[in-house]
DNA sequence: AATATAAATGAATATTCATTCACTTATGAA
DNA sequence: TTCATAAGTGAATGAATATTCATTTATATT
């Protein structure tokens, strides 16, 4: 029997992850996507049992990659600043090796797919993360107050900044690029705002 | 002659909105749009040239809309913390009469309209919260930084918050609802962060 | 009331879309 | 080497897409 070319489906992967980065979820088409791999439409039908399985898969296996290197050495029983510094560069490390992923998930949230992403995405954090938010405030480093309000002040800045770097322009006119000094500046910024 | 039907006009905005922040521009179409107005899809050749600039007319009406009221009663010689907290409000004001501009306006960022929408949008603040950061740097109520780590520190969290509610769900497991406490709490620690 | 004219339409067009199918090709096991 | 079988294909399908056009309708001006 013939073998699957390994090679040809991540090609697909990748092309596909690309073109959606670039069009949206309104430019990208299975017909576009097999030119641009140099394949049969009719092979995206073997890999895929249609349109949402193809996005919906792929969606999942980058956000449990992503999800894994979030989570990397990061150990929920240390201290608040400590623990925020290892999951900003965690982040920050993925960003930089996965420039297409974060743009990639951003347009999976912006689209109908999200639910279906976002609940499997958001398991693999749920826990360890509870667990470190209820570390930090029986230790009183930080006051107690609703999970998203913490999720807004202590990641939302770091997305933001991905964000302006990913498009290279700003508020203003200047392009902008990220660069480890302004990532840490925003974090002590951030560690300011929540630290007791 | 005939005279245009301005409810007609109002309708196909509103519908076109409506949709879009539904199922995204994956799902938009003038057929479908036409249909959702009861009128004739030729009808919307009428008022608009073609699909893209139904996109983009209507969306810079909604973006100076929001623009304005913005940096309504907002003088950029007052405070910072004044000065902050009067853009929080305005910003939550028209998030609360508007529900659907914000989600709209998320769908426009992350599809390929995005430049040719922001730079419109942006053009109306640029120069008064440039006056601004001026003003409360020179003061020294705040650091000189990067105007992209203001914004992310400023009112990346406040959006994040904004979307949190209108998704009405969280990073865990029960559904979130905006209160002014909580908007106020956040807005407390963001200028904790900020303020020397 | 008559008329000129823009608004509004229903039905068409050509194109692109997701998906299928009859067929060919490569390869692990016999 | 043969053969069973999954991989891979080119061309087709019908549905949905954006846009156009010949025609009808309403109304502001005369």
């Amino acid at each position: 029997m013939r073998t699957r070319d390994e090679d040809k489906v991540s090609l697909v992967k990748k092309m596909a992850i690309k073109s959606i980065v670039k069009d949206g979820f309104e430019g990208f088409s299975m017909n576009k996507l097999a030119k641009a791999c140099g394949i049969s439409v009719a092979t995206l039908y073997i890999y895929y049992k249609d349109k949402d399985d193809l996005i919906i898969s792929i969606a999942k296996e980058e956000g449990d990659a992503m999800a894994d290197s979030m989570i990397k050495n990061f150990d929920p029983t240390v201290s608040f600043e400590e623990g925020m510094r290892v999951q900003w560069e965690n982040r920050y490390a993925y960003m930089l090796e996965h420039p297409f992923s974060i743009a990639f998930f951003e347009q999976l949230r912006n689209s109908t797919y999200q639910s279906r992403f976002l609940d499997n995405f958001m398991k693999k954090f749920k826990q360890i993360i509870g667990e470190f938010m209820n570390n930090v405030v029986k230790n009183g480093e930080i006051n107690s107050m609703p999970l998203e309000v913490f999720w807004s002040i202590a990641y939302a800045p770091l997305y933001s900044l991905v964000r302006f770097d990913a498009e290279g322009q700003s508020v203003g006119g200047k392009p902008f690029k990220m660069t480890d000094e302004i990532l840490w500046q925003t974090f002590d910024l951030v560690i300011k705002a929540l630290k007791n």
